[in-house]
RNA sequence: GGGGGCGUAGCUCAGUUGGUUAGAGCGCCGGCCUGUCACGCCGGAGGUCGCGGGUUCGAGUCCCGUCGCUCCCGCCA
């Protein structure tokens, strides 16, 4: 709570809670806040007062002739109260030390009580538990009233503040794009809502202004920024709601250096405003080739080793059916090396059933020993290959070895997700070590196994590098580039397409016809015709950021009122049915389910 | 859509092999207390063990179903 100015005088309180300091010693002063706690001594009473900037203590004395000493005895917690006296130096026994104002006590004069509380279903502070989140959404408003919700509420401030305190002074501006917007079914479902002036029709709230902003740099806009809520109707995770907010940014006659110098400064900027970690410019780049075939996964955590290593060479002539059944069918053996650690065979067994959940078929373990392995798979294989995988590996005595054989990006996505488990369980990660990294020179597209087609790694409207061959469109490299902090994909972006023939045949790869393209996309490729600058941007998921910030694992701890994992709010109920006058004025008939009324 | 975990007092939790009247801490209510700051002391109230069904002489405990919360997989251009 650094942003707080101080009070003049008002009418119930002529200074905070939390600055009652030594400048007003002997001052007559007027508090107000909400009861944190009392300590009724009988003839004594101590109330600590709260307000967002921190707690004073108040004493009541029962000498004083206003009726304060008698309310004080009925004071609950969280009654809302005004309080005025003089603020006192305490004798150095009395200090509390714990408190930013425990050297000084406001000696209470008079008090209003300004409105009572009935008792919260949950205690706000001075309990050491941690109040399970479904009590504290349904009440989401004291919830807020706890430290720890005020000072992210307030981190997240300072972080928005920060971000356009830097971004006005590069010239950008701050624009706001529709939330009732046009759906575009390909990516996340859309949440739709229906247009009751053009009944059978529906609005999509947008995924992102992508598309508005682009048509921004087409306007000469130049440079774009917003804090822009974004809606996506996909289930929910620990790190995903189903509105969240990206800080969105377009910039004209831009190449890729120029969007990525630019942010690094951003972000130098916002992380020494609010005490974030220290940014050292310029961030390492690293190519999407390479973090794939060292970490298995396009947002690698850096803080550790655990590095994966291909093994097909050395078993290339196995034969061990997993491994060659694998090899034969085009995928690959993948191995790391987690180090010298002993675990117990159910450890090993919760590995295997982890690899299975991540889509593996079966994860191979062993341990160093000797030349060979202790393994209930180094039976299957020869004293040369097991030697020559322990040299692949780099494997001394006693290290464990994890080998997946598998489809490669099934191999890498599964080897990728335990090497950052294993970090956690080893305790790999120290908690103030930071690596960010930009992630670069990303395929355009990528082949989709299940629907046989190709699609985008980012969206349609990424830029190719150099020209787009229509004929070997795996070939294709993007202009893109995600940044990744401690393995989080914090954001992304690309220079984006600015010439309309080659948008066409981008769509064109993608399997999106000429027809498609101009009923869905034809306002973009019209936009694009009358002279769009060459243009590129990013997107950050600001609720992450401050969730990293923060140093807490969901977003929903930095969000002011967020949803359940079911999409629920338990505060206000959302989603809630609503009646069938509302639906008739939508020309909306059916009802599923059976539903009330 | 699939899998794991959880659901017992207002909150956080314990509850043995299925066995008497379901417990603790905090909170709440009443009383006492003039230097506490998670004040202390004494007393008290508070339970549809998520819900429904089943097994059993007997179910918080076992079984089936269901709902909610949560984490993960799928999904998230």
């Amino acid at each position: 709570m650094t942003n707080v100015p101080a009070l003049g005088p008002n009418e119930f309180r002529d200074t905070w809670c939390g600055q009652v300091l030594g400048d007003k010693v002997d001052s007559s002063v007027r508090v107000a806040g909400w009861v944190h706690r009392r300590r009724d001594h009988g003839g004594l009473i101590f109330i600590d007062l709260r307000d967002r900037t921190g707690i004073v203590q108040l004493v009541f004395h029962p000498d004083s002739s206003s009726g304060a000493f008698q309310l004080a005895h009925k004071l609950r917690a969280e009654d809302v109260l005004s309080a005025a006296g003089t603020i006192v130096r305490r004798s150095a026994e009395t200090v509390n030390p714990e408190l930013p104002t425990g050297e000084f006590e406001l000696a209470a004069e008079s008090a209003d009580l300004l409105a009572d509380a009935d008792t919260p279903p949950f205690q706000i502070e001075g309990f050491s538990g941690e109040v399970g989140e479904d009590a504290r959404l349904r009440h989401r408003y004291l919830d807020l009233r706890r430290e720890p919700m005020r000072e992210a509420l307030a981190l997240r401030h300072r972080v928005t503040a920060a971000m356009r305190e830097f971004l006005d002074g590069e010239g950008f501006l701050d624009v706001e794009t529709p939330v009732l917007t046009r759906s575009t079914p390909e990516g996340a479902r859309d949440f739709l809502v229906p247009s009751r002036l053009q009944q059978g029709s529906f609005y999509a709230l947008p995924q992102s202004p992508q598309l508005f902003k682009q048509l921004l740099m087409v306007a000469g806009l130049e440079r774009y920024y917003q804090i822009a809520r974004c809606f996506r109707d996909e289930d929910l995770r620990a790190d995903r709601q189903p509105d969240f907010t990206q800080l969105d940014i377009e910039m004209s006659f831009v190449g890729v250096d120029d969007v990525i110098a630019v942010n690094e400064r951003l972000l130098a900027h916002v992380f020494e405003r609010v005490g974030g970690p220290a940014v050292e410019l310029p961030i390492e780049r690293l190519g999407y080739d390479e973090v794939m075939s060292r970490f298995g996964t396009d947002r690698p955590d850096l803080r550790f080793g655990l590095e994966l290593v291909d093994l097909g060479e050395a078993l290339a002539e196995t034969e061990f059916k997993v491994f060659r059944g694998a090899i034969e069918a085009g995928g690959a053996v993948r191995g790391l090396n987690a180090g010298c650690r002993e675990l117990p065979r159910s450890e090993l067994d919760g590995l295997i059933s982890r690899a299975q959940e991540l889509g593996a078929k079966g994860l191979v373990w062993a341990f160093r020993e000797g030349d060979g392995w202790r393994s209930p798979t180094a039976k299957f294989l020869s004293e040369a290959e097991l030697a020559e995988l322990n040299r692949q590996l780099g494997a001394e005595e006693g290290d464990l070895l994890l080998l997946v054989a598998d489809q490669r990006r099934v191999a890498d996505a599964v080897l990728g997700q335990l090497r950052v488990e294993l970090a956690e369980r080893f305790d790999l990660i120290s908690a103030d070590e930071h690596r960010l990294v930009w992630i670069v020179d990303w395929p355009l597209l990528e082949w989709n196994p299940s629907e046989k087609r190709w699609d985008s790694l980012h969206h349609p409207f990424t830029a190719p590098a150099g020209e787009f061959d229509p004929g070997s469109p795996g070939a294709a490299r993007a202009l893109a580039y995600d940044l990744v902090w401690n393995g989080q994909e914090m954001g992304g972006g690309s220079i984006r397409i600015h010439r309309a023939d080659v948008q066409q045949s981008v769509f064109a790869a993608l399997g999106i016809d000429a027809e498609e393209a101009e009923a869905r996309f034809g306002f973009l490729l019209e936009a694009l015709r009358y002279g769009a600058p060459p243009h590129g941007g990013i997107a950050y998921g600001l609720d992450r950021i401050v969730a990293l910030l923060h140093h807490t694992e969901s977003i929903r701890d930095v969000i002011a009122f967020p949803k359940t994992a079911s999409g629920v709010d338990p505060l206000t109920g959302a989603p809630a049915p609503v009646d069938e006058r509302q639906l008739r004025d939508l020309g909306i008939s059916v009802r599923s389910g059976g539903g009330k009324g």
